[in-house]
DNA sequence: GCCTAAGTTCAAAAATTATTGAAACTTCAG
DNA sequence: CTGAAGTTTCAATAATTTTTGAACTTAGGC
């Protein structure tokens, strides 16, 4: 149902007006800003990363702003957030600026590099003041149970960091 | 530097000072905060937890308040969401009807409970519609790319729910 | 080299989420 | 029973996060 007429051939859509969301497409969109949302992703993340999920070829920033409906700098945020984090590629068209997006291949690639990089960097910052909070409670001759409460939570934020690396190595492998 | 007088002996307090937290355990709450914040649990629950975790007996629920100097009505939330998710454990004294408060014994588990709550309704709400989508997209005859993206997506959620109830057995085991 | 399509930035507005505190409820010690 | 300690509730407010849009930058086609 698209407002009459396209001003007869290829001329310049002025503002060509693209489709909202089906609602299998909605419903898949759902799916993805939950669970984004328990990592604390925004909505509009989620959903434009679902638009390029369900879609048969790489769509473009207008298509993307078109048919979610939102703006320009949403779109933009939206697509460096993905780009950061390696969840979304890009195919230049030959004779043309404009860039067109699609999913990285592995969803489960993306999830684990999503954690990563959120997960990592907590841990790191956290592990001197961690010990330092453990040594002292040691030196204050704390309750042993609070002792070994500490212990082992500095040995799990160590143990962490090590697995890390395993998990999905850094950028470049 | 508390307030002058405590109105000399073992007079009731009327109004009790309670230290605020000291370095070590403000590097603590700290990373709880951090930890916490990536699943979206908030800062005032994150506190409680720590400064359980950091004290040697149980607390109740006035030292909560007046250490950590949040609301009433921001301790009593904190410590429903963290009883809820079974994080905490109360310990009930002889002649009062207070309750003091300690952390599950382990944080581990109290971690995966904690995820299992936020994840699987997700999931489970999920299936019928990740079903109909895929559905949708073969009966329009959807790229293959895009049909196996969207079956892969069904498999993962299928697999995820089946293995939900072996990584922690809901209430009751 | 220009000029404009394509995209980015960022301050302000909107939306969402967390916290407060006063009133209401509950339970039990007396 | 009754009174008040102990806690919960929830509407209002505060804090935080997300989105917007207009001004700005950049790249590349011509």
């Amino acid at each position: 149902m698209k407002p009459p007429s396209e001003k007869s051939a290829g001329r310049r859509p002025s503002r060509p007006s693209y489709e909202p969301l089906q609602p299998h497409e909605i419903e898949l969109a759902d799916f993805f800003v939950r669970m984004a949302g328990i990592l604390g992703v925004p909505r509009s993340v989620a959903e434009i990363y679902a638009l390029l999920y369900v879609s048969t070829g790489p769509v473009d920033f207008d298509h993307i702003q078109g048919r979610l409906g939102i703006s320009k700098g949403s779109v933009s945020q939206g697509l460096k957030f993905l780009r950061d984090h390696e969840m979304i590629l890009s195919v230049k068209e030959p004779g043309s600026r404009r860039e067109r997006w699609q999913p990285t291949p592995s969803l489960a690639a993306s999830l684990v590099a999503l954690l990563r990089s959120q997960v990592l960097p907590a841990l790191e910052q956290a592990q001197p003041g961690l010990q330092r909070v453990l040594a002292d409670a040691q030196a204050r001759g704390s309750q042993p149970e609070v002792i070994e409460r500490l212990s082992r939570l500095n040995r799990w934020n160590s143990r962490a960091l090590e697995l890390a690396p395993l998990l999905l190595p850094p950028p470049g492998a």
